[in-house]
DNA sequence: TTCGATTTGTTCGTATGTATT
DNA sequence: TAATACATACGAACAAATCGA
């Protein structure tokens, strides 16, 4: 690797991502004005506004005209169009509601602890929940989260959260999910998730194990996502939006 | 709507659409460059700039520093990583054999003419497919393409086509495809399919629904894939990549 | 191999428009 | 209304990659 020197635009974005990683600017607050950046970085504007326009297409910042340019926050309305894909069969979209199934301590096993690059054995938080889409069971989710990262998270803080769980990462810890890595597959309902789903055991699921990423590639989550597919299946756009 | 004037780098983004829309610049080839785009234009450089940073953000165009800006070519490689989604457990996506399991003219039936935006009943290809991954059979597909926009296709000329089924749309027909939308469910396998995969009656697949459009929108092609799961998934990267 | 012409990539600076407060 | 912030647009200069003479 000859490591060529960073061209100033992308100094700009390392000194921004800097910022937002060590907690400097937090999520949902105004980052300073282009030209203030500018003089700040020694730049010019458009050089700031590429570095700018980049991390806007990385869903790191938003843009707002008039008012100015913020650390994107995991508001309901941005999950649902960043990261969720789950739609019925008409391509709607709509946020579920959760309900915790169980919440303990336990130790990672050797997938959780590859995909989230920890040790084996590390101590990680496994969480089931049921999800509700249009008031009638649709997802069951197997969550796992190093311990380290969220040292004090308990079942009332996480059932009670105002939010999405994404924004919980954010506004309490500090952790900004910026990228998913689903990888789906099907699978039959063993009873348990049949019963929970209310469909006959041995029906088709869909299997989407997800991991979350946070800044600098950094891995916060991994989870396994059973779906009905009653009324619901995984939908993605390929190409321009 | 108001439906306020378009500002000068959006003609330009509409001038060079229009230009690939009707064939005028066909795939492979270097479109004028930038200096001369933005005289007939009548804009500066910078605005032909921005114009071309969208359309290659839209996988319409692509840039080659010291040679120019191409319309993008289904290549193999461009296929891949753009839309190709299915993967192996560890991530590694190939480029599959396909091999024809039927080929016959026929009548859209309602999904089929929804989809393609024609009449029920309008004139449809129906294409049925057994694609190869690691040289296991791994995806069938059922393709319908609307007969009109491929009046002469005949079997010998899908099946000996040499590179992909949308570089071949786009060299014989100036069809390029720059989107498509996936809508993934799981499913049984019936006896038929569950032969033609080597897998035991009654495993589950996946069942994706892929619809492919070019310019401005218009679909060229509706398939249902599915896909064994044994080797392989549907791999999804959300955020920047 | 070298050199020069061409083309995109980066950066600068400035002016004006539009939305928000 | 005025101030602030992002959005658009212009023009200019140099860097880096490519290619053919």
């Amino acid at each position: 690797m000859p490591a060529r020197p960073l061209t100033a635009y992308e100094r700009v974005k390392q000194g921004i991502t800097e910022a937002l990683g060590t907690g400097r600017w937090r999520h949902g607050q105004r980052i300073p004005s282009e030209p203030l950046l500018a003089r700040r970085f020694g730049v010019s504007v458009g050089t700031v506004r590429k570095a700018v326009g980049e991390l806007v297409g990385e869903n790191i910042l938003v843009r707002e005209q008039g008012r100015g340019t913020f650390v994107v926050s995991h508001t309901r309305d941005y999950m649902l169009n960043v990261f969720f894909r789950i739609a019925d069969r008409e391509g709607r979209k709509e946020l579920p509601q959760g309900t915790v199934l169980s919440f303990e301590r336990t130790k990672a096993d050797r997938e959780t602890a590859r995909l989230l690059r920890i040790a084996p054995g590390a101590r990680v938080l496994r969480v089931e929940t049921l999800l509700r889409l249009h008031d009638r069971p649709a997802v069951v989710d197997d969550i796992r989260l190093p311990l380290r990262l969220f040292p004090d998270l308990d079942e009332r803080t996480f059932a009670d959260r105002p939010g999405t769980i994404f924004g919980l990462f954010q506004s309490r810890y500090g952790l900004t999910v910026v990228r998913t890595e689903d990888f789906v597959t099907a699978a039959l309902a063993d009873d348990r998730r049949a019963a929970l789903l209310d469909l006959a055991p041995g029906a088709a699921l869909l299997h989407v194990r997800r991991t979350a990423f946070t800044y600098r590639d950094q891995p916060v989550e991994t989870r396994v996502r059973y779906v009905s597919c009653v009324r619901h299946g995984y939908l993605n756009v390929l190409g321009k939006p």
